[in-house]
DNA sequence: GCAAGGTC
């Protein structure tokens, strides 16, 4: 009997391509059960049993002991200096682990197939330390389930891949330790077969240095991370869920969003005036501009317009300009993304329906910064497959039959993965962001193999009295790719009527029309996902999550990104306690000197304790500087987030209207917290000032704010109903729950009259500014994916809201009736979705 | 209840 091979990939899609690529029968092996299940494929291989299996990503994760388990300013320090990190097995991996046993049994021989990356070269050591019996199964400090038992008293179950031996430290081996020692590390750049059997054909050892860069980053990062998401939390009395976060990628993200929001706030807008004439011939209307364009004084604009003084236009020239628009760069994550977030499907939802997408054999590996397609991809039988969708199949068709189709390309050029394109077409109508994912995808893909489009670029001058007018226009000449991608583009169609010099127009009139110079725009998150990449910061699997992540922490809202006065308050805070330090976690540059760090680590340059420690004392610095204004940040965020919750002014009482979310139930009214004088007056304390998280992207539902306030015990609140809040008792709705770690500060108790309104269930929730019209209460924003609406407060009392009031109720009355017949059940996911 | 990185 030849040996047995063991092949090991980082996923399943790569051990399945290898085993297809170097076995004639492959066979599937299914282990675990359920939602979990993971395969293995057994072939043979030049004359070897070969068994190949894809991990689910990382398989073991850096952990501190138990005694950081407690959040507490006072052990930061130690932790910072003597942080006890450990590398144990990741619990979740536990499916994972029991059928990479199953698959290894007897093997003599082993192959580390996992990406070639950094990240991948991490998961491959991460394999040897498991299947060599080296991987530790909990933090050697801790007791194990001791601390289980005394609380509850029954001993946690041990896991059941390890249920042998769950009273050692370690992973039992499932390799002979000489078979790990002599493993070999094959590297391919695609999942094509050429690659695939020039690597195995060649294979090398594992990269040490370069997974104990990947495995420093984690350790940097988590202690950066664990420090600082506590310190800023704690410092602010924001316990539990309410805990505010961190990074070396989620504050910068935050900081690109703070920095616009400050030049907008900073900037000052500058006058100018236009010159407008409205003219018609034929029937037919046209607006065209002082040729000037701005003028920088009313005085002039004056003249221009009075002097353009003849009741006719006459044509004076008329040109054409033939330009052409190429076709857009085959899809990588991020230009996915940012198409998607074009046509309202935000980053993360659009990842997520992209993943499953993928999973349901629709469209290539999702995760991707490849903007080249590979030579081996056939553009032609990609074309031919799509053929069967019927919104593109007859182009689909068109270019399938032509020669040889040729593809753009984009300028960056991978050997990952290939661009993500289609690979299959839906056997039922797809619903949801997955239909407007996947239909992105066909058109995309289209496009890159279609034609440029020919626009015609008109200009047509005119004279008015003494004065020129501009008047310009476009024309499609020839659609090109347009014609499947023209729905996502700006381009449109706006042509001139056809004239001659010496044609005339009637003027109607020639208006002045007095503008500002407008502050930049706030980012979308399209471009916010662009940015990310351009700097460097995160990677294609983590752009969306982290600025899904700003949205949980209610640092930022809306779409285009709003920072919340939370959000501006954490980089203000950084900015007052870290001025001139050397090194800002909310800065950039942080992943800019990591990332070289980490390059010199690889090299075999600097060993990676080094790194870690000149990190540790960065680290050290840059919280002695926050921990002597611990006064300053916390007075900075707790007013921040007043401001925030803050909806108007109690109509009853003086007092202030906040927004409240209730613990139990989740759900979220406004309630009078009385005047901030009373804070001494209550001389009682407890947790506040805290904000519920939740899925917060635009368009879904967005987290009010939260605060602990006895206002809704009163017998005033409201009734409950579809947008109403539930009318608990408002202990519920105390803040960030849980004990204040070690008697640390807690912020201070503030009553109110009872007064309190239900708020809207989605979008989050954040003052208008102003009073109502109709009675007085303050209005309300609701700020969503697709904008933001105004309504007043009071959803029950106010006039206002009838019209509002009777259009959930006909919803509700709709949805009730539908359940019956079953309609309303495939409505509701829809919208879920 | 900490991050960011894999993947599902």
């Amino acid at each position: 009997m030849p040996d047995k091979l063991l092949i090991i990939t980082e996923k399943d899609m790569a051990a399945r391509k290898i085993a297809d690529i170097l076995g004639d029968h492959v066979e599937v092996t299914r282990h675990g059960s359920g939602k979990q299940k993971v395969s293995s494929y057994a072939f043979d291989w030049q004359g070897r049993p070969t068994v190949a299996i894809g991990l689910r990503g990382h398989v073991m994760r850096t952990a501190f002991p138990d005694r950081y388990k407690r959040w507490s300013l006072k052990n930061l320090h130690e932790m910072i200096r003597d942080p006890d990190f450990v590398w144990v097995v990741d619990g979740g991996a536990q499916t994972v682990l029991g059928a990479l046993r199953a698959a290894s049994k007897g093997a003599q021989e082993l192959i580390i197939a996992t990406d070639y990356d950094r990240e991948g070269e991490l998961i491959g050591n991460e394999a040897l330390a498991i299947l060599g019996g080296e991987a530790l199964k909990r933090h050697p400090h801790d007791d194990g389930a001791g601390k289980k038992r005394r609380k509850g008293g029954a001993e946690e179950p041990p896991p059941a891949e390890d249920a042998a031996d769950a009273g050692t430290p370690h992973v039992r081996a499932m390799l002979p330790r000489a078979v790990v020692d002599r493993h070999h590390r094959v590297r391919y750049s695609a999942l094509i077969a050429e690659e695939v059997k020039a690597a195995f054909a060649k294979p090398t050892t594992l990269d040490f240095h370069l997974a104990d860069a990947a495995r420093t980053r984690q350790d940097v990062d988590l202690l950066w991370g664990a420090v600082l998401s506590r310190f800023i939390s704690l410092a602010s009395y924001r316990y539990g869920a309410a805990y505010l976060s961190v990074g070396r990628v989620q504050t910068p993200t935050l900081r690109l969003i703070v920095d616009r929001e400050r030049e907008r706030r900073a900037f000052v807008p500058v006058p100018y005036w236009e010159v407008w004439a409205d003219l018609e011939r034929e029937g037919r209307q046209l607006t065209a501009g002082h040729a000037h364009g701005r003028f920088d004084a009313q005085a002039k604009a004056e003249r221009a317009q009075a002097e353009a003084d003849t009741p006719l236009a006459t044509v004076t020239d008329y040109q054409t300009r033939p330009r052409s628009v190429k076709p857009p760069a085959p899809f990588n994550t991020t230009a996915l993304m940012s198409a998607a977030s074009s046509v309202g499907v935000s980053p993360s939802r659009a990842m997520r329906a992209a993943e499953s997408l993928y999973l349901s054999g629709l469209i290539s590996y999702p995760r991707t910064d490849n903007t080249v397609y590979p030579k081996a991809l056939d553009l032609n039988g990609v074309a031919a497959g799509l053929t069967g969708y019927g919104p593109v199949a007859g182009i689909a068709a068109e270019l399938a039959a032509r020669p040889k189709l040729t593809a753009t390309r984009g300028n960056k050029r991978t050997s990952d993965h290939p661009p993500i394109y289609p690979v299959g077409v839906p056997s039922s109508p797809l619903e949801g962001n997955e239909a407007k994912v996947y239909e992105l995808v066909v058109r995309r893909f289209l496009a890159t193999v279609m034609d440029a489009a020919r626009i015609e670029s008109q200009k047509l001058e005119l004279s008015i009295g003494s004065q020129p007018f501009v008047a310009r226009g476009s024309r499609v000449a020839e659609a090109g790719f347009l014609a499947v991608y023209g729905k996502y583009v700006a381009e449109r169609e706006k042509p001139l009527p056809q004239v001659a010099p010496g044609d005339t127009f009637t003027v109607e009139a020639v208006r002045l029309e007095a503008k500002q110079t407008q502050p930049p725009g706030r980012l979308s998150q399209g471009t916010l996902i662009e940015k990310m990449e351009d700097m460097g910061l995160g990677t294609k699997a983590t752009r969306a999550e982290i600025i899904q992540r700003l949205y949980d922490r209610t640092y930022v809202r809306g779409n285009p990104i709003e920072p919340t006065d939370l959000g501006m308050s954490l980089i203000a805070a950084f900015d007052a306690a870290l001025d001139q330090a050397p090194v800002d976690i909310s800065s950039p540059a942080m992943t800019a000197r990591l990332e070289a760090d980490m390059d010199r680590i690889s090299e075999g340059e600097l060993g990676w304790q080094a790194v870690l420690a000149e990190s540790q004392e960065m680290l050290e610095h840059a919280w002695e500087r926050l921990d002597g204004a611990i006064e300053d940040v916390r007075t900075v965020i707790l007013e921040a987030v007043r401001r925030d919750q803050t909806l108007g002014t109690c109509h009853t009482c003086g007092g202030e209207i906040v927004a409240v979310t209730s613990r139990k139930s989740g759900k979220r009214f406004a309630a009078c917290r009385g005047l901030p004088d009373e804070q001494a007056a209550a001389g009682e304390t407890e947790a506040g000032g805290a904000a519920a998280s939740g899925p917060a992207s635009p368009g879904g539902g967005a987290a009010a704010t939260q605060v602990a306030d006895d206002a809704s015990r009163s017998a005033d609140a409201p009734p409950s109903g579809p947008a109403a809040a539930s009318g608990e008792p408002a202990a519920d709705a105390a803040a960030g729950a849980g004990e204040p770690a070690d008697g640390e500060d807690t912020a201070p108790r503030r009553r109110g009259c009872g007064q309190t309104f239900p708020l809207p269930p989605f979008g989050q929730i954040a003052a208008a500014g102003k009073a109502c019209p109709e009675c007085g209460w303050p209005m309300i924003r609701i700020v969503g994916g697709r904008g933001s609406r105004e309504q007043c407060i009071d959803y029950y009392g106010c006039p206002s809201n009838a019209a509002l009031r009777e259009r959930r109720e006909a919803r509700r009355n709709a949805a009730a009736e539908g359940r019956s017949t079953g309609t309303a059940r495939r409505g509701r996911r829809r919208t879920k979705s």
